[in-house]
DNA sequence: TTGTAAGCGTTATCAG
DNA sequence: CTGATAACGCTTACAA
């Protein structure tokens, strides 16, 4: 006699003159319900607005219904990334359709991040995880192995991980911003990475100096944390070289931009004498002067298919590596041709 | 005799000798059980390892221990935007002592967006939602509460709303920057809003309207839908104009940087010629060159405060009015003196 | 103070 | 094919 709450199952099979059973099999779709019975129990359970609980459903299947995204960094770093949010929509791309829902966490990584995961998995908060920024040894992988967790890696672990994988060549992309800035002419060249332990940060330094070598040319590389303070550091101390490089790679968007505004700062016109490249390709960097040459990533394609590839695998699939196509880089007016080179051994010409 | 699988009350109550109810009332810190068993039983649950399942918990309590955050705006504008990351550590500062987890979704306002808190609360997926980025006469507020889920506003809503809502004073930020301007002696400012449809946007122009009332001077506004494209677009507007003005209060830094390009662009020095003040402080802004005055606000205090809020909410407490402390104005490179005016009548002095 | 038993809404088993 | 009936793990009256 209470307000209507919301019908179960057992007032569908009421309303269809059928047991609970069978309701069940009808609405999960599965043979062995004869076809009119079926088209009663589904108008009966469409007449009384049945909606399944996914909690009653969680507790007897077992399964949660919902993966998590733990993010191992700092606000400040997130927020200068235009991957998450792009990313994040790709993987509602895939889940929305499939009843899914994300679960979303940040943590600084080390104990909080590994409390994080733990405690999502002791409450069976999820089925299974993303693992984003890869890390070299990434020891999450071991990690949620052992929680009994599904997982998927953006990018391949350098270790044994039983998830698949989704994975972008970002080394594409810094050979094409190398090989561009040697076409328009630059021989001194330097690469402004990320810490060397994340894997994707890596990559990216390795395909410079791969590329810088297949060129043969002159080149060096400063690690950093991916902020743009130290970027903006980096920047500082490469131009106080006594053979400052005439050409920068950046290994994001975020420290490129702080690079142009030391340049800016030093009066050093971009990019009659310093051309930069980014690596992302900001929105905002469009609309810097000079407009920002940058390496574009499919963030949300990414979202989607390792949304796909976990759910598979919570699912039971066999793991499975998936390349996406490579990024492309965008060239705007922040690089140009190289400066005609100084008189040897004088200053200025 | 399968593999050990997580110990349930049942076992705690059988290696605590006592039953399962029991178990629970002292696992949950209930009153009406003796000192030296409870002792006992949380010993043996200790022993055991166990853990609650929130699953189980869920469907008999009818609560989810989850609220979502629907985020009604493209990717791409997310990517620009501080807010969100920081916003969001700051929830989980509140969930995670709680137990509770964060379910995001990403949909445009509209169909889509509705279709979502629908699926959410069809699903009883979560208790509550935080409803961020305010609209005039917001729809969600009559939807969530007609879905029977908690609420609250990040803001004070210009309709009737049974939700507690936590705010900052935005206006306060920007009455800054134009005071701010008008002590270096502009004369001649502008407002670069947000869309008027949203109401942090609209609050900011209220704001500003009344600062340069106030201040007595000239100033006028171009309304955006807060994207780096439309912020460069309406500052060339604005340069355009016979008596372009020597100020501009931009509504957020996105468009405050792209209107820095706009004036690089032009061969317009900053601050010399022209001053430019943000609003949300992102972390680049104090690497351009100029560096971006901004108004800084407090998002992760925001996020903690609107999760707890909510908690409150669910847990069935009465609806209260949050005011958060004032954002300040974080003063660098990018606003400057008035130039000094060109002689009437003619061109450059 | 403690034990018993009835749900919560599904899914899954297993006789009819 | 169909329809009881027992889990799933916890909370919560209601008894004892």
């Amino acid at each position: 006699m209470t307000a209507a709450s919301r019908p179960t199952i057992a007032d569908v099979a009421r309303a269809a003159g059928v047991s609970k059973g069978l309701v069940s099999f009808a609405l999960n779709g599965r043979p062995g319900v004869a076809a009119d019975t079926r088209a009663r129990i589904l108008a009966a359970a469409d007449d009384l607005g049945w909606t399944p609980s996914v909690r009653a459903r969680s507790l007897s299947t077992g399964r949660s219904f919902a993966c998590g995204l733990v993010i191992g960094r700092s606000p400040d770093v997130i927020a200068a990334d235009p991957f998450f949010p792009s990313f994040i929509a790709g993987v509602e791309d895939e889940f929305s359709t499939t009843g899914q829902v994300l679960v979303l966490a940040v943590a600084a990584p080390g104990e909080e991040e590994t409390e994080v995961y733990r405690t999502l998995a002791a409450g069976r908060r999820v089925d299974g995880v993303i693992l984003s920024d890869l890390r070299a040894a990434d020891d999450r992988i071991a990690l949620v192995e052992e929680l009994g967790l599904a997982g998927v890696t953006l990018g391949v672990p350098d270790i044994r991980s039983p998830f698949s994988s989704v994975s972008i060549d970002d080394g594409a992309g810094v050979r094409a911003a190398v090989d561009h800035l040697v076409s328009l002419g630059h021989t001194r060249l330097a690469h402004i990475a990320g810490p060397s332990w994340m894997l994707h940060a890596a990559h990216r330094r390795a395909a410079f100096d791969d590329a810088v070598a297949t060129a043969g040319i002159d080149a060096i590389v400063v690690e950093t944390d991916f902020s743009a303070a130290q970027g903006a550091a980096a920047t500082e101390h490469l131009l106080d070289l006594d053979e400052a490089p005439t050409g920068i790679v950046y290994s994001n968007d975020q420290m490129a931009v702080a690079g142009l505004g030391v340049a800016q700062r030093r009066g050093i016109p971009v990019p009659a004498q310093l051309s930069l490249t980014g690596f992302d390709d900001t929105d905002i960097g469009r609309y810097l002067y000079p407009a920002l040459t940058s390496v574009a990533t499919q963030a949300r394609l990414w979202g989607s298919r390792a949304a796909r590839s976990l759910l598979d695998a919570v699912a039971g699939a066999d793991p499975e590596e998936i390349a996406l196509p490579s990024p492309t880089l965008i060239v705007r007016g922040s690089t140009g041709p190289a400066p005609h080179p100084p008189t040897r051994g004088s200053g200025r010409a």
